[in-house]
DNA sequence: ACCATGTATCCTGTATACAGTATTAAGCAG
DNA sequence: CTGCTTAATACTGTATACAGGATACATGGT
């Protein structure tokens, strides 16, 4: 009669997970800070277990790392990291890229094609949902690929620099031609062959890295806003 | 004079996960068991705590699931998620071998052929070694490509299938050119253009996938030794 | 003022205790 | 014997308690 319920019951620790995830993405915890169970635990009033369960979690994620016992902090990731990271989404996305011009199927590219219309329609200047709206093409392309192993790298990578991403987006006075971008992507797709696809990917990601290390250059020493 | 001690002090969470890990590839686990932090925590004469963690962890690398509250079970992995699995190494292993090809460095493509060159050297048919030592060429080149994410990325997608891979190396009764195989993909790496060398890679990859698929299908019904 | 040594505290890791729900087993009606 | 209702058990998730080693602070000697 009625559908049993679909199991998931509610998760303290995976509460304590995303409230510590935002925080670092909303800049409430800059790098370098200490995270202490205890205190986190009083905070929200529940004990030190599921506190410590999300912090293991992402320490395990490249979030946070455990520096001998003076407890978690954020990871404040060098150069070489950034790159790396960049790296691996150009192995992810641009696979994924090639995997989907290669098949062409209809409704995938219907789907992918709805999230990048999405990015033309905003007007306003509204840094988190241009920063929401672009990910979410690049994820719907990974998504469409229909490879659930590689849309799970795909988040893995994106959590792990939540504060890089958005952090690029805010500095980045004008984004001028980014639509171009993704319409252009978009098109290689649809009908290059699979090598263009996956290429066309990769360029748009390293100038992305190259825009995000100008930026980081630029406003190094005026860290505030 | 004398040597800090390198902090690390022993965790015996980590014990737990390397006991489980190794008790997954060696079949002694095999899938559908479940698995009570009790039960466990038992055996080795530990609490719970240790157990728990290490369970989840296990469980966030795709090895293990939740199935409600009957406990922890060995994923058993569909013939999509193999395929996914595949995939995924195709994207990074690939794009390694991309960078690689592009890069060229002596001491890289040095250490490269060393991992080779082990292979040829293995006379007798030990199904294990042979599977460390294919596992190690396609580590060596991920990580000779000098990108730390992507060689996390390896390791996860690796120990996610432990129990497939050398499920596959055991079915596979003969391997007759493999190290040929691994030979004709260093000569790319080393002389061929970029492109070249992620197709071949790709190519081997999708080669394993078919004999394991292949294997799996042949000894489906005659799942013990 | 500076360095060394001892002491207090902080913080984690592990152990144990408690509460609550799914799952299994038991009992009973048909 | 089969199907339903109720009781028992089996697990997990969360809370609390304990132990030990690192860090930070204070005290005293030079």
């Amino acid at each position: 009669m009625f559908k049993k319920a679909p199991q998931a019951r509610p998760r303290l620790a995976a509460d304590v997970y995303d409230q510590l995830l935002s925080a670092v993405v909303n800049g409430q915890i800059k790098p370098g800070e200490r995270l202490i169970q205890e205190k986190i635990a009083a905070q929200i009033n529940i004990s030190r277990t599921p506190v410590r369960e999300a912090l293991l979690r992402l320490e395990q994620e490249g979030v946070l790392e455990q520096t001998g016992r003076r407890g978690f902090t954020i990871r404040d990731i060098t150069d070489q990291e950034i790159r790396a990271l960049y790296g691996a989404r150009e192995a992810v996305e641009g696979y994924a890229a090639y995997v989907i011009a290669t098949d062409r199927g209809d409704q995938q590219l219907a789907t992918i094609e709805q999230a990048v219309l999405a990015e033309q329609q905003l007007f306003e200047r509204d840094v988190e949902k241009e920063f929401t709206i672009n990910r979410n093409i690049h994820r719907t392309i990974v998504e469409q690929s229909g490879n659930s192993v590689l849309l799970g790298m795909f988040d893995s990578l994106w959590s792990r620099g939540v504060s890089l991403w958005l952090f690029s987006a805010t500095r980045n006075d004008q984004t001028p031609s980014k639509p171009d971008v993704h319409s252009k992507l978009l098109q290689k797709l649809k009908s290059g062959t699979p090598e263009e696809a996956q290429k066309e990917m990769i360029d748009h990601i390293r100038d992305g890295l190259d825009m995000h290390l100008e930026n980081k250059k630029t406003h190094a020493s005026n860290p505030d806003s």
